[in-house]
DNA sequence: CCCGCACCTGAGAATGATTCCTAAAAAAGA
DNA sequence: TCTTTTTTAGGAATCATTCTCAGGTGCGGG
């Protein structure tokens, strides 16, 4: 894993450049995130990490995770902030998601819905749709970009 | 709005051909989705539904909102099933999302990573990003994609 | 190399969304 | 209509996540 071991060097370089202090918990939490496949969910990061640091508590992974994700070191593959939202499944349409305060917009563009995608996965997995998120930042939280609120 | 009037008649049928009851809360909860352009969450649908439907439950929304999600009528903006789930943001990729499950799986494919966006929304927003989302069913949930699991 | 201070962490309480449980009500369909 | 199966209301229970605050720590300036 090359781009691991480069992830890692850079890390404590991403934080400085963000203003963000370079602690050992939040190297853990960010070697734990890359580190594994499985797409792991809070509980089972606090538990790699306590490994290394038997200090750490639950709280300290959830705000490092969350701080990882407003500056983009980290991705919330579920994107499960706050409450779940709904909408019908009506005409397809694609999402901005700003990972600054989270607001999802609507996208339509035509020009997206005409994705064509070779069967992914040999056919095990039947593909009845998709949905593009495009992240980044809303003009508010641009502005305020090189330090995350803490919401 | 044509699109929404056809998707309510076509509600009755739709649950039907899924082995669904056809209940008047599931068609209330349905509508209220249809009828909002705001992503709500699933408070926000009570607090309409009950409007129509003043003995509703908070748990018949959320057990409706799961279901309808699960054949497929009702798309979580969010997908915040669950425990929210990470991933170091390294090399892009995608995923394969399973409606029955919500098993999610990692898809790399070059060809989806050159997708070119006319600046969305004039310029207002910075895109930094995208990951698409591919929904459907996995091999074990497409056989019994018929009737939803409760879990 | 030492200080001062803003930024962080640990521990656990508090919050709040979501799920679960059960008796009663409504839909399905013969 | 009668029987069977599914669904709902209501509220308790769960459990992920956030908050609070006292004590610690990174780090820029001297």
């Amino acid at each position: 894993m090359r781009d691991q071991g480069r992830a890692l060097e850079a890390f404590a370089g991403a934080c400085r450049s963000r203003g963000l202090s370079v602690t050992h918990q939040r190297q853990a939490v960010y070697e734990a995130v890359l580190g594994s496949r499985e797409h792991p969910d809070a509980e089972e990061i606090f538990r790699v990490v306590k490994a290394s640091v038997p200090t750490i508590s639950r709280g300290t992974v959830y705000r490092t995770l969350e701080t990882l994700r407003q500056v983009g070191l980290v991705t919330d593959v579920s994107r499960a902030r706050g409450t779940a939202r709904f909408e019908a499944a009506l005409e397809p349409h694609h999402h901005l998601v700003c990972l600054g305060c989270n607001k999802i917009m609507d996208l339509h563009d035509e020009s997206l819905n005409r994705l064509r995608v070779a069967p992914p996965v040999d056919g095990a997995f039947e593909v009845t749709g998709y949905q593009i998120q495009f992240v980044g930042y809303c003009r508010s939280c641009r502005s305020r970009k090189t330090k995350p609120q803490s919401r």
